[in-house]
Parts: C-alpha cells; structure tokens; sequence
RNA sequence: CUCCACGUAGCUCAGCAGGAUAGAGCACUCGCCUCCUAAGCGAGGGGUCGGAAGUUCAAAUCUUCUCGUGGAGGCCA
C-alpha cells in the first residue's frame, strides 16, 4: 500500500497544481518542529525564485487551494514560508487498519523481483571464526532480509576461503604428522578413509602451526607451495585430504553460524570458481583485454574520468599462480551462469574497496558481467575495543567469535538472575535470545562503514538504544495481550480508532512509517536505518504505555482499538528484529 | 607522496538528496511503583557540529582550503 507521506503529499501537490505551481516543489518531510506540526512542506521557499514571488505567497495560495483533504486536518503557513500541517486522526487509524489487515503490514513489494545475490562471511576454512568475521556474517544477513521483505529473490552465499596456499599448508604439515597414510601414497589406488584423520580442534592448531613454520623455514614454504600446486592441479590423496578439510571445517561452520542465526543459501567457495580459470583466462587474452604487465597477466580499467590513479586487476601472477582478483571474476562467471543475478552486493571490510572497483570494473568492461547487472560494495568498518583500537582479547589476541558470543551471554544471565527469579533453562535460554539480540543491534545500529566500538557493558544494557530494550518493549506489549487473552478475549480482527490523547496519536504516527523505513533501508542498505526506527517506535509505545490504562479501559471499543495498537506495533517490531537477525522471547 | 573515509555534548552514536530552537542514550541532578514487567516514564544541566573561506533567502548538511585520525595505493586477501 501507499506510503501515508505520499497520500499526504498527493494532496497538497494537487493544490500546487491547482494553484499554478509545479507538482514537484510540494516534497512533504516528516516535520522538525514536532512541537508544531506533524508534516511539513518547504517547497514555496524552494519555488520562490522561480515563480519571482514570497515564499510566503506561494505557501497561502496553496493552502487556499487545498481542496482534497483526507489525511491533512490541520494545514498552515508560516514564515519565511513553511507549511505546517497535522494528519487527520481517523484517516491514520484507517490507515493503520488496513496496513494491519495486510499480508506484509502494507510493504509495497517490488512489481518486477529482481534475484539479488549477496556475497558475505567469507570465512576461511580451517580456521575458526573470530570478531572480525561479526560485521559481515550479521550486516550481510540483515541486508538479506530486508531484500526479502521488499519482495526480491535473494540468495545469500558465504563465499569460502578454502582455496590456495593455506589448504597446501596444511597437507604439508599433516604428511609430516602421519606420513603413513593412505593419501601421502602415490602407489595407493584403494578407496581413502571415510573418517578424516582429525577433529576440528586438531585442524584448527595445525595451520596457524604450519603457517609459522612456512615463515621461519624457507623449505617448508616451498614444500607448502608445492602441495598447493598439486592439489589444485588435482593430486588424487590430496583432494581427499582437501574434501576431509572441508567436511569437518564445513560441519563446524555451519554450527557457529547457526550460533548467530546467520543462514547462508550458498556454501560456494573459491575453489568453486577453479573451474571457470582456465577458459576465462584463455577467453580474456584471446579477445585482448588481458595482457602481460611486468610478468603478470592484467586487466586496464583506468577510466579517463578517474582523479587518481586505478591500477590494473591483475588475473594473474608472474609465477602463473592465479590470484584473488582471478578468483573474484572466475565466481562471477559462474553466479552469471547458474543464476543471472540483477544485483551482487559484497558485505566486505571496506578496506578492500579499490580491489572490487578494480574487479567491478574489469568484469563489465570484459563482458563477464551484463551491463545491466549492478553490483555493490558494501565496505564495512573495524569493530574496535573500548580503547579505540582493533577488538582483542585481555591477552592481547585475537577473539574467537565463540567467546565473544559466550561472554555476552554470561552477562546476559547475571543481569536476567539478578533482576527477577526465574528458572535456570529459562534464565539460560533468555540469555541467548537477548545476549544476541545485544551483539546484533550493538552492531548495526551503527552505520555499516563506519568504525564501532564495541561495548559489551553498553550493548547489553536495557537502556537506550540497544537491543535488549527492544526486546523489553516487545514482551511488556506480549505480556498485556497474553492477560488480555487469558480473560478470554481474542486479539483478532480488532480495529483501531482515531487516537485520542497525543501520545496515542504519536504512537499511530510512528507505526504508520514502517513502511516507508523498510523500502529506504532496502534502498540504501542501511539496516541501522531499521534500528533507529524501532527504536522511535519503541519510545512511542513505552510513552502510550505509561499514561494509558489499556486492560482497565470500561470503554469497551475502546480498548479494543487499544488491543488493535499494540497487536499492529508488536507485529511491526517483530518484522523489524526479524530483518536484523533476532528475536523476542516469551519474558525477561 | 597521491587518493579515500571520518572528525557533532565528558563518553557512545543519530541527523548530512540544505530549511524553523542540532537530537538520542550513557554518565550527572531531581521527581514518579496500593495500577497491564520501574529492565519503565517525566524534568534538568551540558554544543562556536575540528578550523577558515565560499555558494544560498537558509549550511552540521554542498564547494574549496586547512588541521587531526584512520585506511588504501599490481604479484597476500
């Protein structure tokens, strides 16, 4: 359904027009004087030059034409030439009647879906996950879903580091550990081992292990490198080796990742795209956009409009060993081909900007990706400690994002026994949903580019805008319809009515924009965009709570619509933490 | 050296397709529970939006310069 600032701004474009000026200069912003008004418009300043006459004469003579008047009640000029205007109170709660009877609570999903492909995690495998994998598992799913929301195919792919030099680390240091086993056998030619000869735990020792010896000894480095160059050229026991790596890292993966109710459609991988090297390489040089530069293989994408220099994508190494920019390109080919995508969004460390322009370019310059198709980087700034500098541990190390995820939650659950008794499974269950509410919201309520610091005390507060509070605000709204259905009532098909009180009215307002912030968030990929609604939104409700009586209302239809508010608003909040990744739990 | 991003209250952050008195939260001071979760609500103090010019009726927002911080700049990703 419409967005109600666009049913308002229809109205008053019709008196622009009637009154002889142009449609376009009556934009209607959400007001910034709420003290005023509720709506405003500023385009008879903005048109005051044109039309050569005052501000304030234009905004009277539109008010003078005004003639539809559903939505705007009050309507006002003020100078140098504002117009003030405030709903129609009984027109919100229509409108909020239908948006609540309305499949996706009046989101106006896209005519024409388009199949959006979003690249983020990124892990390696073998190693486990840390904080710095955080921002992209948790922007990427939000982005995800927010496409979702807005009626788009979206697929989300995690996009594997499970190809190259580390993988050939690893066989290294594994055939020197058990140099008996069947893959380490170039005469074997039985079936290998079902069973990988190690656990996660194991695998995970042994490449930092290895990837230290390859430093100190220039031997073992050569040794790694060859296994690398087997393996890709597809050494039969080390593919073995190389699927058991996969199995176990893959299995362990998907555990944390579900840990973070993160869900990836796609577990594709660098070593997916292996195919696509030959042919594309082969394809780039034959067709001239690839040539030799000081050894290596690259592609110009200097454009001449460019202020600085962009150097060339380079596809291969002078040593013939392909590369990440090789990488990035083979996967579009491949995404182009099983999926055609409209749009590819990357969720990566923003650091690695000038690489995607550099991939971005050469893959629309060389055909690989349509012209049409857009694609996105979505650059994501450092999650920092408390002092400002890169997240880590008391030791000084890196912080497995395991640890993290357990820390919040153990402070999560001294805050939820503190506060009230409640039972053990429930307080630890609690703990979880919250702890990760806490992470999430702590994470995109700031904007996705920017560097964060990240408080855990802050995060896991109850108060201000954070996620725990969102989550109160959510049960304390579940608690009141829960007693209202235990007297036998039910919640369904109740409708609102026009808003009495202010704070009634504000809370109205605020829930009639769901819509509109949804649609911008998709639009800009800014799911902080969502925290700060909810957060409002929030706000609002608590303020309607604390004067309103709503279970003791004698007014029957009355606390009726006020049942029919809180249904609509808890549902809102709902989809809302549903796009960020979280969820609300029963009571804390 | 070149290019990019950022600099808003003591702290953490919004606002930045220009608009009226720059907003939250935390921290600080005060008030509100015989009443649906006080993990809440209300009130208060705290700012030359890094600095300087410019464009404009109007600049935190756009342009240029400048200072500070961080980042990137062909064979690692």
């Amino acid at each position: 359904m419409k967005k109600l600032m666009d049913l308002i701004e229809q109205e008053i474009a019709s008196a622009f027009e009637a009154a002889g000026y142009e449609r376009k200069y009556a934009k209607v912003t959400l007001s910034n004087r709420p003290d005023l008004c509720e709506y405003q418009c500023n385009g008879a300043m903005a048109g005051a030059k044109v039309y050569k006459k005052a501000p304030i004469m234009i905004a009277n003579d539109v008010i003078a034409h005004l003639t539809e008047k559903k939505y705007i009640a009050e309507i006002e000029a003020v100078n140098p030439g504002f117009i003030n205007m405030k709903v129609n109170a009984e027109a919100v709660s229509e409108y909020l009647n239908e948006m609540k009877a309305e499949e996706g609570l009046g989101i106006e999903k896209a005519k024409e879906p388009k199949m959006i492909l979003v690249d983020y995690g990124g892990p390696n495998v073998a190693k486990p996950l840390h904080v710095g994998h955080l921002r992209s598992a948790v922007i990427g799913e939000s982005i995800k879903r927010i496409a979702r929301k807005m009626g788009h195919k979206v697929l989300g792919d995690i996009h594997l580091g499970d190809w190259g030099y580390q993988m050939g680390l690893i066989v290294t240091e594994l055939q020197k550990r058990q140099p008996d086993l069947p893959y380490f056998d170039e005469s074997f030619e039985g079936e290998y081992p079902t069973e990988a000869p190690f656990t996660i735990g194991e695998l995970e020792e042994i490449y930092p292990t290895a990837s230290a010896k390859a430093k100190a000894d220039e031997k073992y480095r050569e040794e790694a490198l060859h296994a690398t160059y087997l393996l890709q050229n597809g050494h039969r026991g080390y593919r073995a080796v190389w699927k058991h790596i996969m199995r176990v890292s893959v299995a362990d993966l998907k555990k944390n990742y579900e840990n973070l109710n993160v869900e990836f459609d796609l577990w594709k991988g660098e070593s997916d795209a292996q195919a696509y090297i030959p042919d594309m390489i082969a394809d780039l040089k034959e067709k001239g956009f690839a040539h030799e530069d000081q050894g290596a293989l690259v592609i110009d994408v200097q454009e001449e409009t460019d202020t600085k220099e962009i150097p060339p994508c380079m596809i291969q190494k002078s040593d013939g060993a392909s590369l990440y920019g090789t990488t990035d390109l083979a996967t579009l080919i491949q995404r182009e081909e099983d999926y055609h995508p409209d749009h590819v969004i990357y969720i990566v460390d923003k650091r690695q900007e000038l690489h995607f322009v550099q991939v971005f370019r050469a893959a629309k310059k060389t055909g690989i990706v349509p012209e049409e198709t857009k694609l996105s980087f979505l650059g994501f700034g450092t999650m920092n400690g408390k002092d400002g500098k890169p997240f880590k541990t008391r030791e000084g190390g890196v912080m497995r994002l395991e640890n993290l995820i357990a820390e919040i939650e153990d402070e999560m659950y001294q805050k939820i026994t503190d506060n009230r008794t409640v039972e053990e499974s429930e307080a630890k269950e609690t703990a979880k949903i919250v702890g990760l509410s806490a992470i999430r919201y702590g994470d995109l309520s700031n904007q996705a580019s920017k560097d964060y610091i990240f408080d855990v005390d802050r995060f896991t507060s109850f108060e201000g805008n954070t996620g725990p509070y969102i989550l109160y605000t959510i049960v304390r709204i579940k608690s009141i319809l829960n007693k209202y259905m235990a007297e036998g009532a039910s919640v369904d098909g109740l409708c609102m009515q026009a808003a009495a009180g202010d704070s009634e009215k504000a809370l109205m307002l605020e829930a009639a924009k769901y819509n509109e912030v949804m649609e911008n968030a998709y639009e800009e990929l800014a799911p902080h965009k969502i925290c700060a609604y909810i957060y409002d939104l929030s706000n609002a409700f608590n303020r309607f709570y604390h004067e309103t009586k709503i279970l003791s209302e004698e007014d029957a239809p009355k606390k009726q619509s006020y049942i029919a508010l809180l249904v609509l608003t808890k549902e809102i909040l709902e989809s809302c933490i549903d796009v960020l990744g979280f969820e609300a739990p029963e009571r804390m």
